[in-house]
DNA sequence: CTCCTGACCTGAGTGC
DNA sequence: TGCACTCAGGTCAGGA
């Protein structure tokens, strides 16, 4: 499910409710997700004071007691945020009652496919972490957040770009080229962008990766300002879609009209992923 | 090394 | 209705 600007949403809406405050419960309702939950992680959640809330590329960050948990919410993770102690849904695996400023809310993972990871790591062993040491580049600055990781700029790109034989829209989809693209907003950015997701990577130099740059900073500045895109059962934590959809526009419209030309929009498969584009503006 | 495939898991949608 | 099949926002191990 989620790709930067949908975790962004996520960091966005549990910054202000728990940092600063205190994890009062935890109650953790399986032994793992994609891979075992940290041994400790109760009791590292229980009573602990959250110090920071961040994010680098599409993982959660939560800063306590010396530590960073890490909250991946793989293909189908969605966190909810609610007043009340939530009734339990299916496929709800970790809940926390989170007080702040007096007031109890509650923080509650649902992973119906359990794609999803958190891991626990020392603060002095995160920048070693493996997933978090191969990563390139983060594409956006947030605004109020201090950087967490090196920004995208054109001299990066087209030094990255230069040494990449696989289509540009695998290597876009490669976290350690840039951080925190998934399938959606790659093809959105090279819609933008004109560019054919066919075309090698190490072709795309010039003015096309000029173009590239903005594209991808604008699609997804566009879909964070809009909480984020929702398709099936996305939501943002207070329960609100993802307005970006109505942005979108090439993926999931095969056959449906470019909004540039009017030709259809094609969709062919690349390293196992579907891929939309418009033939005729996209080269 | 790089690149691609299949695997992981559940649920929604489609076609018969 | 029911069943079989395909597909999905993401990685990750393994093989060419």
């Amino acid at each position: 499910m989620p790709e930067l600007p949908e975790v962004e949403t996520v960091k966005a809406a549990l910054a202000p409710i728990m940092a600063g405050g205190v994890i009062e419960e935890a109650d953790i309702r399986r032994p793992d997700l994609r891979f075992p939950l940290p041994t400790g992680l109760k009791d590292f959640l229980t009573g602990a004071p959250v110090e920071r809330v961040s994010r680098r590329a599409k993982i959660i960050l939560i800063e306590a007691r010396g530590q960073v948990m890490m909250l991946h919410l793989g293909m189908s993770g969605s966190v909810r945020i609610s007043d009340h102690k939530p009734n339990s849904q299916p496929h709800d695996h970790i809940e926390l009652a989170v007080t702040l400023g007096g007031q109890r809310r509650w923080v509650t993972l649902n992973d119906p496919r359990r794609f999803g990871y958190v891991d626990l790591v020392p603060k002095s062993d995160f920048a070693a972490h493996k997933s978090i040491a191969s990563l390139g580049p983060e594409p956006v600055a947030i605004a109020g957040d201090e950087p967490i990781a090196p920004l995208l700029d054109l001299p990066y790109l087209d030094e990255a770009l230069s040494g990449a034989k696989a289509p540009i829209k695998s290597f876009l989809l490669d976290q350690r080229q840039i951080a925190g693209l998934g399938n959606i907003y790659v093809c959105e950015a090279l819609y933008r962008a004109g560019i054919s997701p066919r075309r090698k990577a190490m072709s795309v130099k010039g003015k096309r990766a000029a173009r590239l740059l903005p594209a991808i900073r604008e699609v997804l500045q566009e879909a964070i300002a809009q909480g984020g895109t929702s398709l099936r059962d996305h939501k943002q934590p207070d329960g609100k879609l993802g307005y970006f959809v109505q942005s979108l526009h090439v993926y999931g419209r095969e056959g449906a009209p470019c909004h540039g030309c009017a030709s259809d929009v094609a969709m062919i498969r690349q390293a196992g992923r579907a891929s939309f584009y418009c033939p005729t503006c996209q080269r």
